[in-house]
DNA sequence: TACTCTGACGTCAGCAACTGACATCAGTAG
DNA sequence: CTACTGATGTCAGTTGCTGACGTCAGAGTA
């Protein structure tokens, strides 16, 4: 089906070391091409693993269920930044802590085409932007344990990381559907900005 | 099974107008009884089904899927909040605006007993806590756009329709979780005080 | 060399969440 | 009395996903 050669049927040739590319990255980009041409729902394990040149089982082994794919790169990122919060200095306010995290694994961990496409598959499909919703939540709650091993009192912790998440997922949002010249940095600092304006007073009803 | 008497086998009963439960309040009841008991993943919509004395197919015309069942309020409570905002002043800043709304709602709406056995629900099953998010994700975009309404530019509305619904969020489970006697108010205006001393500098890296 | 062990994969059977198509049947409007 | 409607049952089928088990190649080991 597909153009690249990869997927021939005879697998299982010479392989020393790791010569064939594995079937976790031949599941990953078959499942990333078919829901792009045709929909998520559209496209059943089955398909994606006759593209890859494996048994719908075989997918199963590597990813936890279909949505899976499209959330690699989650645990990665977040251990990313719970590293930068450990290593950032105690004296920082907490919200200050979790957007510099946020701050510094852009250019790290992104490609910004692949970022685009990814967007737009999960887009296009609210049991996807659960899934997304979730990681972001659990991101959060990690953020939020993180902050109160440093020691911040517990309201806050949460707050601060929340704050921290939601300017991350707006400042993502710009960087993916503005000018592509756009910095990850710049994108996130005016986001805070923004933020900042929006603080509301202590008057309610 | 269950030890009300509604679930005979005998439904088809002389029913002038609406004189048996309907099937829709009676499948709601099963299942929150079976997830309660059993949990989520543990209960088969077919289980849901005899219990309230019908079919499989008849579950699955009220409710678009299983989890639907815990989230029937949702809409509701959106309509309300909607309702709320388009009510309040023009002069008042959008994040209070939308607090506002937020601090209206909550005792027009919640049964507190029903709310505590729907949190611990839900809390245990990560496909619900998917759910959940992208209803309160939905809220924020539909509040995001009423701010848009009232002539709130674009990343104000966002970022204070975010703001808001976070607000909710934590001041919602403050509600469920703390004592009794606390007010619906009280939690919101609190929760609204931590928020302030956590907004980020614009410092940031 | 032979032997075993392991890890990646295939095969197969099966459950449960849905869905579409169609039948049925009570009550109602005409 | 008949035709229609609306809520339900029946049934067959698709798809996501899982457990159990077999197989086979390569690596280590005697």
């Amino acid at each position: 089906m597909s153009a690249t050669d990869i997927n021939s049927k005879d697998r299982r040739l010479p392989l020393m070391g790791r010569w064939l590319p594995d079937a976790h990255g031949r599941l990953a980009r078959a499942a990333l091409e078919l829901y792009s041409e045709r929909g998520f729902e559209q496209t059943t394990a089955l398909e994606i693993a006759e593209r890859a040149g494996v048994t719908e089982r075989t997918f199963f082994r590597y990813f936890a269920d279909k949505r899976e794919v499209l959330f690699q790169g989650s645990q990665e990122l977040q251990r990313i930044i719970l590293a930068t919060i450990a290593e950032t200095p105690e004296d920082v306010r907490p919200v200050d802590v979790v957007i510099a995290a946020m701050n510094k694994v852009g250019g790290l961990v992104f490609d910004r085409a692949h970022s685009i496409r990814r967007a737009a598959i999960i887009s296009a499909n609210p049991a996807l932007q659960e899934r997304e919703l979730l990681k972001f939540s659990t991101l959060s709650a990690s953020v939020a344990g993180a902050l109160r091993e440093r020691g911040v009192a517990e309201p806050s912790a949460t707050l601060a990381a929340e704050t921290g998440v939601t300017v991350f997922k707006i400042g993502f949002e710009r960087w993916i559907t503005g000018t592509p010249s756009e910095d990850w940095a710049e994108c996130i600092r005016d986001t805070v900005c923004q933020l900042r304006e929006v603080t509301p007073s202590i008057i309610v009803g």
